[in-house]
DNA sequence: TGTAAATTTGACCACTTGGTTAAATAACAT
DNA sequence: ATGTTATTTAACCAAGTGGTCAAATTTACA
């Protein structure tokens, strides 16, 4: 990876660190090849981060807060349900092909690790001021509006959300899968694949729990 | 792990190796880990697999068959697209249960090296006498029936199953951050929440395709 | 019982690992 | 220019790492 010309050495190591973790995840990363990667000697990562951990946890961080996106922002908007979902995938289907990685990265890392997970979730929900039970009980709210009007049938907010971040999620992380298997190994299938779940899967969500 | 009165050193030694890569990953592994957790020298492991990459194969192997277990049975079962669904959905929930962190495994271990990633389903494939793309245009054909029966809503085999694979897998691969945020770190709520799961899903999936 | 084969072990090795340290260089203020 | 600080490097280290090997032990069996 190229440094760019305005780019400080410090901030250069965290954007190689992030490549290099995300393919190889904390275990099989090597300290030496990021040095590498970066152009630069191998003391120059421990001057900067101290140690692999430390190096590890910023890139972590940084990784799960593109996991956990506009989710929030998105579930509270004051828009109809059905419109809330269709706006939902399509823009955390275009978050995913840009970051097609992050998702399968955290997910073994929390599963690697689940010890001090909560502190994770609970440093970056404090810095990003978020209320989780409260973003539910919104949603349950309006879905129980929609299900009072004959529209919806009744589903617990936590399940709709896990729902849609599986169809949305699923496809990307289990990818040499889906690819290998289903898709003859083919990239531009692979691409069209997803490229039409984009719209189907919205689709497919709101006929599940229209009534 | 203890070793079974009637169980030989050969195969004890997979078992162990089995739950260790399963935990921490080929990377993460350590053959003196295994050799202490199966209470022997470390020398018997190259005895008997010679390297642990050899090792890790085998129980990578084991581990993939369990992945894709009775999905090829039931696609090409000769019954109901419905009942299929909801026999499917259950069946797999309570293999996933009983195997709670083989997904995780699978799917990190093939994003980490998907170089021989075809090779490995190939010979699984063939091992099985699995015929993919015959599985699908069987699938199809059903699904291609209830349409014109006016029943369904027209869906590709491949997107419903990818579908379905979504809402059974991920919220297991995803347990930490579904109990850990959503859940109060509790593992009885999670516990419930999937067990409700079993029957919400194919609810959810049939409502979804029917017109 | 004796002995050949299979199993198990401890000692060992070359190599890699994350991390340290002192010295060298660059940047910068006066 | 000169001293001071921040950045970068090469050399090094202790603790593992996967793997080997010869010897010890157990098992099989004639």
């Amino acid at each position: 990876m190229k440094k760019d010309i305005n780019e400080t050495t410090e901030s250069h190591i965290l954007n190689v660190a992030h490549e290099v973790f995300l393919k190889k995840g904390l275990d099989g990363t090597r300290m030496q090849e990021i040095a590498d990667e970066a152009g630069i000697n191998k003391s120059l990562l421990h001057y900067y981060y101290r140690t692999k951990q430390k190096l590890f946890e910023k890139v972590f961080k940084a990784a799960f807060k593109h996991f956990f996106p506009i989710v929030q922002a998105n579930i509270i908007a004051d828009i109809p349900l059905f419109e809330k979902i269709k706006i939902f995938v399509e823009t955390y289907y275009n978050i995913l092909q840009k970051n097609p990685y992050i998702p399968a990265f955290v997910i073994h890392e929390l599963n690697r690790n689940s010890a001090n997970v909560t502190e994770v979730f609970k440093s970056i929900f404090q810095e990003n001021n978020l209320e989780v039970d409260l973003m539910f009980d919104e949603l349950n709210r309006q879905i129980q509006v929609e299900v009072e009007k004959g529209k919806i049938i009744s589903i617990e907010a936590r399940q709709l959300i896990v729902n849609i971040l599986s169809l949305c999620i699923f496809p990307f992380v289990a990818k040499p899968i889906i690819k290998g298997i289903l898709l003859d190994n083919n990239e531009i299938k692979y691409k069209a694949f997803i490229e039409e779940r984009k719209s189907a899967v919205s689709q497919f969500i709101i006929n599940a729990i229209s009534v």
